[in-house]
DNA sequence: ACGAACTGTAACAAAAGTGTAACATTGAAA
DNA sequence: TTTCAATGTTACACTTTTGTTACAGTTCGT
């Protein structure tokens, strides 16, 4: 799906400027003209990321800045804060505001472009859901520490990457050498047995005091976590 | 609250030209004539700015410096030194010294309110955001000093850049590679393990009389601070 | 120029993890 | 029930990864 960028920007010249550049760069465009608008429409639209002046003819920038940081569905929205020349001193409190980037204008479509991509990209790796769970395991990937019952479970590289495979498609089943290609990588000769004593490591490592049966063998196919149905 | 700013000057003329244009912008005025007193003022009134003659009677205006730099409640107060024409030479030791900036005699008095204004915003906003801290580890990113346990702590340049690192984002795994690119910026060739070695002095560096075990090693994949979850 | 502090690398030691074989057990088809 | 292939389990030699130390080249302030 393609990122909208919501602008609310009341220079006519600039707004066509904005449209062209961001449109030719994939991005879908969307605009208001006055603040009080742009509030409206943010709702609506719910765009990845946004692009304020930062004097608009009936608020200041800043004022969507808050509006947006204060809605729980639109808060981790980014934002681009865009002044006019002689307006630097003011920058500081812009940032604290709560905006991720600011540009000066005038100023390159090539920058611009250039810190949306950055931005964007940020943003996307920030919802990357960085804990996977299922049933009593929790797994935190941006940790690499892994729960089974409330207790920690201590994996080595191997074990780790082989639960993280199989907990991003609970229930479905893998064949070991889905298995071998996504954990070692293709092209590696490895024993498929090699999977099996991973897999019983594995197990150990997630038993805790009570039986935690989260791994099924499906005989003569591979593994899956055990879900019903 | 209006800001208080502490001069400390010799010369009549200047002082009344200082206190009329300080005033006139909304802060208040202190005045000490000698080095001595100053040190003694200073500590009274706690001011949020320090201007300081570089040629004062008794003692050099970087006496002033080095004795407000080591004051533990003092020691943020941003300094501006104004010097004699023909001083400059010694400018590079003075701005070493501690002060945050310096102006030549004679300056306009519209240039003196704009870096006093500039400081203090600065420093204004430098007390939000400055201080990282986790579990036992202090760190100000705005004198570079690191504390542990209450005891500062000596790092190297690179070691001090790569705790920032990991501190910024608590818990969270980052590779050797994501460091380099970090620390070191990015299509710089070093090698890995060169990380391992910072690591190594950095830990060195954090154990105090306590055992401090603050970085974690996630093997086959890199370093985090060591927090549950 | 001299010395102190800082860097990056190599080399070795220690620790942790890995893959394989050998044997035990299981489960389903004959 | 028997049989046999698939899987579970274990032990162990081997590899990889990390910790630690020493050292030579640099930088920087005095």
């Amino acid at each position: 799906m393609t990122a909208k960028i919501f602008s609310v920007e009341d220079e006519e010249s600039l707004v066509s400027l904005l449209e062209y550049n961001i449109k030719s760069s994939g991005y879908d465009f969307y605009h208001a003209g006055t603040a009080y608008q742009g509030m409206i429409d943010i709702q609506k639209v719910k765009p990845d990321l946004i692009l304020l002046d930062w004097m608009l003819p009936d608020q200041p920038g800043t004022e969507i800045c808050k509006f947006i940081r204060s809605h729980e569905s639109l808060s981790e929205t980014p934002i681009i804060m865009l002044t006019a020349k002689g307006e630097e001193s003011d920058l500081v409190s812009g940032l604290n505001i709560g905006c991720d980037d600011y540009l000066s204008k005038p100023f390159s479509p090539k920058e611009l472009i250039a810190r949306i991509n950055a931005l964007l990209r940020r943003s996307k790796n920030k919802n990357k859901e960085s804990i996977l769970e299922f049933q009593n395991i929790k797994m935190n990937t941006d940790t690499h520490r892994v729960y089974c019952c409330n207790k920690e479970a201590k994996l080595g590289p191997r074990e780790y990457s082989i639960l993280e495979f199989l907990m991003k498609k609970p229930g479905r089943v893998f064949t070991r050498q889905q298995i071998l290609d996504s954990v070692w990588g293709t092209n590696v000769y490895v024993s498929d047995r090699t999977i099996d004593v991973h897999i019983r490591r594995l197990r150990q490592a997630l038993s805790t005091t009570e039986e935690c049966k989260v791994i099924r063998t499906i005989r003569s196919s591979g593994y899956s976590l055990d879900i019903e149905a």
